[in-house]
DNA sequence: CCCACGTCATCTCTTATAGTGATGGACTTT
DNA sequence: AAAGTCCATCACTATAAGAGATGACGTGGG
C-alpha cells in the first residue's frame, strides 16, 4: 500500500466512479481499475461495490477513507515543513471574527508585512461557525474566533478578553428588560455572528424572546440604525469607544459574566505549524501585551 | 514524494547509513542512494549529509522525520482498520498500574476472554509513567493509569475512582505527622510507583520531608514489613481490606481531597481504536458499573 | 606512509511495474 | 432496441525500480 494508491482510492471515492477519478488523476480508466483492484488484492477486502452507475464504498472502504485522508494531507505537510527554513515565508491564509479584524489586526498588519515581507498574509472574515469550518477542512491555517472552542480536533490559544456592551438609542437611559423592548429589533453585522447568538441568549435569560434580526454589513450603517432607535445590538466596548465616541447612543453595561468574551486562536492539532504562522501569532500575542501594558 | 520514500528515509535516518539502511530493506545500497537522491531532488533540499562513516540528517531532514514516522504508523493502522470488521479479534496489548490489574482487571478478564474469544490480550503491568511512554510509543494501544494526566496526544476516560489509605503497623493508633515519623520509611511496591509520589507529596505537606525508600517486588512482603513497624504505605483501602482481613495493620483515613485518586484509560489521540479495545474497554466500564452499584 | 576497509556515487543492464488504448459485457436511459 | 455509461480485461509500451559492478573518498591500523 502506496500513497500513490491512496491518491487514486481518495478520488475514486470523492468522485464515485473510477472513470471520473481516472479523468481528474489525468490517466485512463483501466490504470484505476487495475491500481484499486491491485490495492483490495494487497488489504484482503473490497474497497468498493461496484454499480452500473459508478462505484460506491463497502464497509472496509470507509474504514480506509480517513486513512487515505490523513496521509495525503501529511504528505502535504511535510512538503511545506521541509521547504520551511524556520525563515517565515510564502501564503499565510488566517481567518478571523470581523470585529477582531477590525479591532485587533489590522492596527498590526502594517508592522507585520513590514517585518515579514516575505509572508503573504491574507484574513478570511467570518462568522466563528464559519472559521471552526474553515480551520477543520485545511481552508484556513487558522482562526480567530470566539472561545471557548472546546474542539478535540483543534488546539486553541486564548489571546484576549473584551468586554461586551449591549448599545441602543440615547432616548434609553436603563435598560428595562421587563417591558420586553415592544418593537425593536436585534441588529447584527451578519447573520452567523457570534454576538447575535450571544445577544439572543442574554435576551433569552431575561424572558425577552422573539425579537427580529436586521442585519447589516457595515458598522456605519448598523450603528446609525441603533442611534435612530430601531434596534439594539451588542458590541465590544473598546470597538464603540474607537469609533463612535462622536455619535449619540447610549451604552449599558452587562453583569461580568455575561460581558467578558474571550478570543482565541485555533488550528487544527494535527496541522503544520509554518513559520509564517508562528511569526504572526507572536505578533499579535507581543500587540497585545502591549495593548494590555498601554491600559 | 510516496510512502515507500518515506519508509527509506526513514531507515536511512534511523541506521545512519544507506547501506545498512539497504540490508535492512532487503535490497542493494545504490538502490537506497537513487531514492534518496531522487526524493531530495523532488523536495528540493539535502536531507542527508554524507560523510565517510555514513550519513546525518540535515535540518531539512530532522523536519521531515516526524511526517515519515506518521505516515509509517498510519498505513500500519490503516491495514489494521480494513481488516477490523467490528467483530473483536487479534492482539490487543494494554498497559495498567499493578494495583489496578489484581483489585478491577483481573477479576474480569476470565469474563472478557469468555465473551470475545478471538481477542489475545496481554496485559503489561508498569508505573504511570512507564504505561504513558509505552502508549505515546505505541508499544500497548491504551494503558490503565493514574489520572489525570493532561496530555496533549493522549485521550483520557475517567474509569473509577477509590480511596487511598496510609498503612502503618498496629502500633500507631493515630498519625502524628508533627512527631516526623522517625525511623520509618516509605515502602513501596516499585520505584516509580504513582503511590510513592502521592504520599512524599502528601509527607512534604505536613512537613515531613527526607524519609527512605524501601521497595518490594510483591505485595505479600510489602504488607509483612509495614506489619512489623519498619515504614509507612499508601494503599487504595478496597485492596487492603481485600487481602489483608487478617493481618493486624493500622488504617489511617486521609481528609477526602487527599485521599481520592482517579484510574484514567489513556490511548493516543491519533491511534486506530481496534474493535477489541472497543470490547475492552466496554467490558471494563460495564464491570466498574456493576461494582458501583454493588456498593 | 600505505593499504584494507567501509562509506556513498555512478554506471549499465535487467526486470518489474505502471500506464495506454482498444474491446467487451452489464446495466440504464431513452 | 439502440445508444450511452460504467467497469473489467487484455496486449502492448513506456517508465521506473532494482541488481551488480566499479570508482571515489575518507578512516584507521600496521
Amino acid at each position: 500500500m502506496d500513497a500513490a494508491d491512496l491518491r487514486v482510492f481518495e478520488s475514486v471515492a470523492r468522485l464515485g466512479g473510477m472513470s471520473r477519478a481516472a479523468s481528474e488523476l489525468n490517466t485512463v480508466q483501466s490504470n484505476v481499475t487495475a491500481r484499486i483492484r491491485l490495492l483490495e488484492g494487497q488489504l484482503g477486502a473490497a474497497l468498493f461495490e461496484r454499480h452500473s452507475r459508478g462505484v460506491a464504498l463497502t464497509p472496509a472502504g470507509r474504514r480506509l477513507m480517513p486513512y487515505a485522508l490523513q496521509v495525503i494531507t501529511l504528505l502535504r505537510d511535510a512538503k511545506r515543513a521541509v521547504a520551511d527554513d524556520g525563515d517565515p515565508k510564502g501564503d499565510l491564509v488566517i481567518g478571523s471574527l470581523e470585529t477582531t479584524i477590525s479591532m485587533h489586526l489590522a492596527p498590526l498588519l502594517t508592522g507585520f508585512v513590514e517585518k515579514w515581507p516575505g509572508v503573504d498574509l491574507s484574513i478570511k472574515g467570518g462568522t466563528t461557525c464559519e472559521s471552526i469550518d474553515a480551520v477543520l477542512d485545511r481552508r484556513v491555517e487558522g482562526a480567530f474566533v470566539c472561545g471557548p472552542v472546546n474542539h478535540p480536533e483543534l488546539e486553541e490559544e486564548s489571546i484576549f478578553r473584551e468586554e461586551l456592551v449591549v448599545l441602543t438609542s440615547p432616548s434609553v437611559t436603563r435598560l428595562d428588560w421587563s417591558a420586553g423592548l415592544g418593537g425593536l429589533r436585534i441588529v447584527v453585522l451578519r447573520a452567523g455572528c457570534s454576538y447575535r447568538q450571544r445577544l439572543e441568549d442574554l435576551l433569552a435569560r431575561r424572558g425577552v424572546v422573539g425579537l427580529r434580526l436586521l442585519e447589516f454589513g457595515t458598522l456605519e450603517a448598523l450603528f446609525g440604525c441603533v442611534a435612530a432607535g430601531l434596534g439594539i445590538t451588542l458590541l465590544p466596548r473598546r470597538m464603540v469607544e474607537m469609533v463612535w465616541r462622536d455619535r449619540r447612543v447610549a451604552i449599558h453595561a452587562l453583569p461580568p459574566e455575561e460581558a467578558m468574551v474571550e478570543t482565541v486562536f485555533i488550528r487544527r492539532r494535527d496541522a503544520f505549524v509554518s513559520s509564517a504562522q508562528a511569526s504572526f501569532l507572536d505578533f499579535v500575542r507581543h500587540g497585545m501585551a502591549q495593548v494590555r501594558a498601554a491600559e
